[in-house]
DNA sequence: GAGTTTGAAACT
DNA sequence: CAGTTTCAAACTC
């Protein structure tokens, strides 16, 4: 702490205008419109929102720190369908901190009013928070998780670096934030800390999830080839996101009661939300990018640079703030997807897997694919390989032995797959034909679509998918792991949960026959699915786990959100909240 | 730790 | 969009 370089210059973090403001926003009136959230908190449910509606969720908490095992952290245990319900929860208890309630109301950096803050951008906490909050106010919001471990992750002075690109229009950002600690990123690692605290699962980056599938390929012994990897090993407790926690090695065995899932235990959100930032444990050692192209690891994690790069010239800190954002910005106008998670799950995840948990399920796939020409995509030149996953047909490679699945078996799966692609698309476009007749039926405002027609099929009218992208990911390696853990423990002794993973599993009464598997989910990865269409221009958008979890009723009950664009108005006009 | 190899990213 | 260059990680020694 020394320089303190850059304390957000932009905004001024407005006085938190007490909670009151915050129920009297649209925003807060239609999360309040919905039934079954509502209850349950609005507030974060908003925070949600917020967070969620930035286009390609791109930032995210990273922690640039040594890989801390994370003793406290208590396997969250977690049954398969599951998933979907921790990460929407997560996503929910991310803002509990900025919840006045109890201990938080005192506590500065926390107030809720930094949510709310329009300046802050929809990103609960952001920079405000973090500046505002000391280190008391972090750990105060940490402690509200029971979070013990951050703080001893702080302390391991391993500073969090946080890019928050997706603020890029809002002058403080969660980089700010870091920034805001002190100049050295170091510095910001309490602040950074507070933000760590509002953007748990959320903030997992985007390309973390790659890094994620491959830990837990890697940590599993009997899941996948190990592939040993400095970084991986280095890396590993930290890289590993919510889905690791529940993997955890080193602890008990998920609950597949799933009841006690980290959701409900705000400690362990804390915890998943360390885990969401170990994603972006990167270093790099660029001499000519400045650290401002995807070749740097830093940013193209959406990170900042820290102590232990040996970059040069590096322009990846909070100080730059400015110019990474633009960078940034410059190089998603080129590709939209830059930022977005390198691997990516389908839906029909496990089910090709079988028992061969050598292979990463076909639905996990490397997003662009890879064009190896002499690693054999055996080694970590290899993105596929590298990323714990399978090459697909979407791979240029020659002569591919990827250990997580060839290519050419991908293309088999693919084949097979599509007939069964095809029926759902005709299932789909079933869908929507009834869907337009219901609306011509009624034009009731809200898609009262019955759910039993494939409804789920359709984009969620919950537009929350514009920034979910990383978060989805995440779910999806989680799902993952959790299958690794379970069959690693011998607990998985049907493969139909897994196979009917998303969508048939978690609501299978909503979609019709053909329809399940992938639903919810958009097979990015498959060239053959037009399903890929469906997600809005943001594209890396994945419905939301939410779609299959039990709560999946919420979302049905949400009518179209507001309006994204207003809440993004609101990030750079005056607040309503 | 230096040098080489590799393939993604960036550029043309 | 294909070809080339640049770049930094991964790898080898």
């Amino acid at each position: 702490m020394d320089s303190t370089p850059k304390k957000k210059p932009t905004t001024n973090p407005p006085p938190p205008p007490p909670l009151p403001k915050f129920e009297d926003s649209p925003v807060f009136n239609f999360i309040n419109s919905l039934s079954p959230i509502k209850p349950l908190k609005s507030i974060h449910i908003t925070q949600t929102f917020n967070s969620i509606s930035f286009p390609s969720l791109p930032v995210f908490t990273s922690p640039k720190r040594p890989n801390f095992p994370n003793p406290s952290r208590s396997s969250p245990p977690v049954s398969s369908n599951e998933g979907a319900v921790i990460i929407m929860d997560q996503l929910l208890e991310i803002f509990v901190p900025e919840i006045p309630t109890a201990d938080h109301a005192a506590t500065p950096g926390m107030q809720p009013p930094e949510t709310v803050n329009p300046d802050a951008g929809e990103v609960g906490i952001s920079s405000e928070a973090m500046e505002l909050g000391s280190d008391e106010a972090e750990d105060e919001n940490c402690d509200s998780f029971g979070n013990k471990p951050l703080l001893n992750l702080q302390s391991g002075n391993m500073p969090r670096r946080c890019l928050d690109f997706e603020m890029a229009g809002t002058p403080n950002t969660a980089a700010t934030a870091t920034a805001g600690g002190d100049g050295s990123i170091r510095g910001s690692s309490s602040s950074s800390s507070s933000f760590r605290c509002t953007l748990p699962g959320i903030g997992l980056h985007l390309n973390a999830i790659a890094a994620t599938l491959k830990h837990e390929n890697l940590s599993h012994p009997s899941s996948s080839a190990s592939i040993s990897s400095p970084n991986s090993v280095q890396d590993q407790p930290l890289m590993t996101s919510s889905a690791t926690e529940i993997e955890n090695p080193s602890h008990e065995p998920a609950n597949l009661n799933g009841e006690n899932l980290n959701l409900i235990n705000p400690k362990k959100n804390g915890t998943l939300m360390e885990n969401a930032e170990i994603g972006a444990c990167k270093r790099c050692n660029c001499k000519k990018s400045k650290c401002l192209k995807l070749y740097c690891e830093c940013f193209a994690a959406g990170v900042y640079c820290i102590d232990p790069c040996s970059c040069q010239e590096c322009f990846n800190q909070p100080i730059h703030e400015a110019m990474v954002l633009e960078t940034r910005r410059q190089i998603e106008s080129r590709n939209p997807l830059a930022f977005a998670p390198k691997v990516i799950m389908n839906s029909d995840s496990f089910s090709e897997l079988g028992d061969d948990s050598n292979k990463t399920p076909a639905s996990a796939r490397h997003k662009r694919g890879c064009n190896c020409k002499k690693s054999s995509c055996l080694k970590k030149y290899c993105e596929c390989y590298q990323g714990g996953v399978g090459c697909s047909i979407n791979c240029r490679c020659e002569g591919c032995k990827n250990a997580f699945g060839r290519k050419d078996e991908s293309a088999v799966i693919e084949t097979d797959t599509k007939q069964e692609e095809e029926g759902r698309e005709h299932c789909l476009k079933n869908a929507e034909v009834q869907k337009d007749e219901d609306q011509q039926n009624s034009n009731s405002a809200v898609p009262s679509t019955p759910l039993g027609r494939c409804r789920s099929l359709i984009p969620l009218p919950f537009q929350l998918k514009r920034k979910l992208p990383s978060f989805i990911d995440d779910e999806s390696s989680y799902r993952l792991s959790v299958r690794f853990k379970l069959e690693k423990q011998g607990i998985i002794q049907t493969e139909t949960k897994f196979e009917k993973t998303p969508s048939a599993d978690v609501m299978p009464e909503t979609i019709c026959n053909g329809c399940s598997s992938s639903t919810g989910v958009v097979k990015s990865v498959s060239p053959n699915s037009k399903r890929i269409t469906l997600p809005p221009p943001q594209g890396d958008f994945r419905p939301l786990p939410s779609t299959r979890i039990g709560r999946k009723l919420i979302l049905q009950s949400i009518p179209s959100f507001p309006s994204l664009t207003n809440l993004n108005s609101r990030v750079n006009g005056p607040s309503e909240l």
